[in-house]
DNA sequence: TTGTAAGCGTTATCAT
DNA sequence: ATGATAACGCTTACAA
């Protein structure tokens, strides 16, 4: 039986501490120090003692410890999205892991569920975590609380959604020129009946893309008309609804989609009235492929923008101080679905 | 111009410590530590200079220094699964932070890519952070590396895999069992050629599924056909050209898929060939319910697996020592895909 | 009601 | 090549 160096906790010893290798290896906790960090020369005689120490007694350095004292900090980052099951959220999530750890950086990961107190909770929690940078998806319009910890050395890049009454890094989706080209190429399809089947207006990217719909009539010459929009379709089930009555009754030959919730709607309406119908919607989705009719979507890469959030993170991290800048991701226009029977 | 405290460092001020809001308040450090953890009683006078200063210094309590003193742990948790954008995974991520969340602790995530040695990379540095405990679904096979770290308090909990030599909670689903139910069911509807379509078998749960599959065949008097069994298609598109070619060759009457990667590709295939064969594929997935024909799927919620996880894992947190145990989710088996055309 | 001193586990500084 | 000592920002005793 070994000699167990610290005390009792509650459940299970306490961890073993570097004065314990110390003294297990017969050195002093400064020489275990270096061991561990791979500092300066050691002798080959003692180093083999320490790590031996280190093995026997479990020994792993306590990072929390460890960025108190050193001028490095946590080597830990956050994000801050609406909810984590939302491929496009885990996407962005999944480009910023990647970017994160091919940097010795762990990521923190918390959901707002679109509720700004929260969101603010949320980055009070992370900045006592002493989290060195935060890529946030904002869900509140008012950024000030911001301005003091990023006094204080905390580098935040906003996702999605600019920040409200603060300068920050912002990665944005080219939300209005996007659909405006889509809407255009309808246009120019010989559509002249375009409705439209959107989320509510209050969230940033969906107000873009109805004004990018709208903005492509009127260039086109055409008036945009109240009876062929439907906006606050939060669900794809109110989506469906929706569709099923524009089609009954205001009879368009195309719609667009403001996201792929309320496009999933649309294409259950226009399947089950077998429509001759032309779909176009924002977001990627699933399966789009296996859609059993032809519909063209929006596409773009959340994994690919929370790679670039990452990289401009770490720029900053790393000691960039340009002034903030702001950069647009344009979606493309693809084909979905299997070839119609 | 307010006197700034703490000194340059770099970029951006360094952060203001309670000496710093002691000194502005004219207190003692221990009386700016009472005010923050809202401990004893304080003067109110003295409450409202401390809460002052507080403010106009934007102090942030480190809660990475109060852990390394005070008995409370670092309030975090670790979470490492295989790949974030999967919605099996993020669906757990989701579950779990609900739990943690609630609770005050906030998850790191980090992704294993199925690499036995990044898991334990990964494990290495949450423990380096003193993470309490982690939801782990493991890629390895063998877990002995654990024991230390659990020694010192960490608690685990396996999700979706069983751990490898070492005792530790674990929540699977109940592969094998309705696996062989689902291909019971087939079989009692009548059909006697169901093939199968499967990943590469070395992953734990797949591995269970086909077992369910063969043993649902013995039970009910058939005999297992190796020319009916595809396994080893890792992509949808191996799935669809098995499923190609099962349908030319062998006639199945019916496919039993182990997950929903090959399930997506069966069902292109079979659309395709405008087959009269019926699927029952392992996990639901996503617009599954917008399918061009009608599938059932063995469904089962990874939210509330990764709830479950977090229930688990923090009552473990919270001192309960009962042996390891070992809980099964059922699946069930329900309808996708829209009514036939 | 408030303050002093020690200590958490590590790194930084300065010796030897 | 190795060690002693202070310091990081906080909490835990223990006074006053």
């Amino acid at each position: 039986m070994t000699a167990v160096a610290g005390s009792a906790n509650g459940h299970g010893r306490s961890r073993p501490t570097m004065r314990d290798v110390a003294a297990r290896a017969g050195v002093s906790l400064k020489t275990v120090s270096r061991v561990v960090n791979g500092e300066a020369a050691i002798a080959p005689a003692t180093m083999q003692r320490v790590n031996e120490a280190i093995e026997e007694l479990g020994f792993l350095r306590n990072d929390l410890a460890r960025s108190l004292r050193s001028k490095g900090g946590s080597r830990m980052i956050g994000l801050v999205i609406e909810d984590l099951s939302n491929p496009f959220y885990s996407g962005i999530a999944k480009g910023l892991e990647e970017e994160a750890t091919a940097r010795g950086y762990m990521v923190v990961i918390a959901s707002s569920e679109e509720d700004a107190a929260r969101e603010r909770d949320i980055i009070g929690a992370l900045c006592s975590r002493r989290v060195e940078g935060i890529v946030l998806v904002p869900a509140g319009k008012q950024h000030k609380y911001l301005q003091s910890e990023m006094d204080s050395g905390l580098k935040v890049v906003f996702v999605d959604r600019p920040p409200g009454r603060i300068g920050a890094d912002t990665l944005l989706l080219d939300n209005r020129g996007a659909s405006r080209t889509a809407v255009e190429t309808l246009v120019d399809e010989g559509h002249r009946k375009i409705a439209l089947v959107s989320d509510a207006m209050e969230t940033y990217a969906v107000g873009e893309r109805v004004r990018g719909y709208r903005e492509a009539l009127t260039r086109r010459g055409l008036k945009p008309n109240p009876r062929l929009e439907c906006i606050g379709a939060h669900t794809a089930e109110r989506a469906e609804n929706a569709a099923e009555e524009l089609l009954s009754r205001a009879h368009p030959t195309a719609i667009f989609c403001t996201n792929n919730r309320t496009a999933i709607g649309v294409v259950r309406a226009v399947v089950r009235a077998r429509a001759d119908v032309a779909i176009i919607g924002f977001d990627d989705f699933e399966l789009a492929d296996l859609l059993p009719i032809r519909i063209r979507v929006l596409r773009h890469d959340p994994t690919e923008l929370g790679r670039q959030a990452g990289l401009t993170l770490f720029a900053r991290i790393d000691g960039v101080t340009a002034p903030p800048a702001r950069a647009v991701v344009t979606p493309e226009l693809v084909w979905r679905g299997v070839e119609p029977g």
